[in-house]
DNA sequence: CTGAAAGCGCTAACAG
DNA sequence: CTGTTAGCGCTTTCAG
């Protein structure tokens, strides 16, 4: 691959130069303690920069202070909404900060993550932000990684990962959806299932427990569960399995995510049924997609865009190591589960 | 035994001494020509470095190369569909040529643009992309900035902007609208409306004339066109006023994006219409929500992903500067827009 | 093949 | 306030 040789460049010297000063002072006109420099020096030497078009090289700026302007970011699929709105946030908190996002996608491979965070050290980041569950439990490999990332200095805070030992930014997957039974119930529904992710997934199984929970808590049985992918494609297949199977009496699926959701009511129209009608559906995350599909899609509110700030925020306040932010959920009740016919209670 | 002194990586150098090499030696072992190192001490070298998990400081890498292995992308949104998919297309790209993607969100801004070249050119980034089409028609400024860069050695490649005198990956808005009209035309439909973005984008402007090229094609009248936000709260606005003016016979509306024509949508069902059968909706970009609505969406795909790779390629390649690629559009009919019936052929 | 030495562009003490 | 002098960590001639 061609090298492209950056040598054209301005230099701070070549500035300097032109301005008739040392590169010291320019350095200093142009960074440092603006107040130690003549306004007249200051003034020449900032035209002549613009006059020749000057850029700081930053890597070179990186090198002599030994310490950079950038906030590595993690995710794990750009296009889906949920990750891209966290990278959003945090994107957002960072420029607040005056700081560059360099940004990597893993493509859900624990993998490639490992190898990401790997090269990124190598950019001496002000900070490693983790933004989103990971796959398997198997932490080890990564965790020695970002530890030898921290033990030199670096700060690493992670979105939605209670696992490891750095601050933490998270939501109450459990409690979300147990208030979300709990709302349910409320309106009516009583027999319901659960489409859930692959068990390994911790944010699938939090959510399918709370659920559970707030259902055992209104004094109802367990109900049916199947687990499928964590994919829209994985959501029309369980609820094509359930159609297949029989309702039988069914009243409300509950999808562990929207997309997941969004799939399962794709299913229902493909089999000639209207969802919120003929079976209810809700989902969790609240992506934007969830109030663009008919009928608007209830589900839980989860802060993805505060959650990327957040994580910034913590990351560059660097107090408590293990600090763990639980921002709320909210219930979001909306056509896709009316309120139930009373004779339906059993 | 050098242990690394806490605060800090450790360096080339604690590997050298690690492995009893001199720095030169360790940097070729890790880097350069593998090939004139012996087998011993390439081993002895990696086996150093992997004790000591050194990372290789890549700004100082950079500095001393003169070159850097990042390419900037600049993007206006992340949280839309139709920029994430490029972004993700464009960080698969990267990441197989070996490069790391350093990522800015202009919001929208023209000045927040130019503000942002002017800061990555400061990373010396091997390319620089521009993920999306500016607001303005004036360029000057940027056309400097990028100028600028490029003289030093810098690629460019844009994405959807053919404006700029760089390689440019682009569809044919125009083209993709009339075809789309055309295939509206053949379903049936003859009286239409279009809902268009601010008339200084250009994207809205090509996909407006280019409707209405392709129903002027077919001998039909130029239909009402509404001005609004290239948003879909825009479309929903745009349309909510059209229904409050009644729409007097109109049989299909086209918008000239995705999220416009969802809102727009939305808007019918607020006023108790229904999609499709009470006014056919078509959109353009095909973003995967125009799949999750009811009905479905019929729109025009736009391959967003391989856009951002072909940007980049484009960028590595580096041969015609000025290199147009014009990516192929895809008209696709969905329910939104069901045949229409021969009656209303007047 | 390998080490010594000279930078890359910039910053950060130190004297003045 | 400002110039001089050292580096930052790494690469790369240039001799051996």
């Amino acid at each position: 691959m061609t090298e492209a040789p950056t040598g054209s460049s301005p230099t701070l010297r070549d500035v300097a130069t032109e301005a008739g000063v040392s590169a010291a002072t320019a350095s200093r006109a142009l960074n440092g303690s603006t107040r130690n420099v003549s306004p007249e020096k200051l003034a020449l030497v900032l035209q002549a920069a613009a006059k020749l078009g000057y850029a700081p090289n930053l890597s070179a700026q990186a090198t002599a202070r030994g310490s950079t302007k950038t906030i590595a970011l993690i995710i794990h699929d750009l296009a889906d909404p949920y990750f891209s709105s966290i990278a959003a946030g945090a994107i957002e908190g960072a420029e607040a900060a005056g700081l560059t996002v360099t940004m990597a996608v893993t493509d859900r491979s624990p993998d490639r993550e490992l190898e990401i965070v790997s090269t990124l050290r190598g950019h001496r980041p002000h900070a490693i932000i983790l933004g989103g569950s990971r796959i398997g439990d198997d932490h080890a490999a990564l965790a020695r990684e970002l530890q030898a990332y921290e033990a030199a200095g670096g700060r690493v805070a992670v979105v939605s990962q209670p696992a490891l030992p750095y601050g933490t930014v998270t939501i109450d997957n459990h409690h979300g959806a147990e208030e979300l039974a709990t709302a349910l119930v409320a309106h009516g529904y009583r027999r319901f299932a659960v489409l859930r992710g692959p068990d390994a997934l911790r944010t699938s199984r939090d959510r399918a427990d709370g659920f559970l929970a707030g259902l055992a808590r209104a004094g109802l049985d367990a109900p049916d569960r199947i687990e499928t992918e964590f994919t829209e494609d994985g959501g029309h297949a369980a609820m094509t399995r359930l159609l297949d199977r029989g309702l039988d009496g069914l009243e409300l699926v509950f999808a562990v995510n929207d997309v997941m959701a969004i799939g399962a009511m794709r299913a229902l129209r493909d089999a000639g049924l209207v969802p919120g009608r003929d079976l209810a559906i809700a989902g969790f995350d609240d992506i934007s997609a969830a109030t663009d599909v008919t009928p608007a899609l209830t589900t839980v509110g989860v802060p993805m865009h505060a959650m990327g700030l957040r994580a910034i925020e913590l990351a560059l306040a660097g107090n408590d190591p293990g600090e763990v932010v639980r921002l709320p959920t909210t219930v979001v009740l909306r056509d896709s589960t009316p309120r139930h016919r009373i004779d339906s209670q059993m």
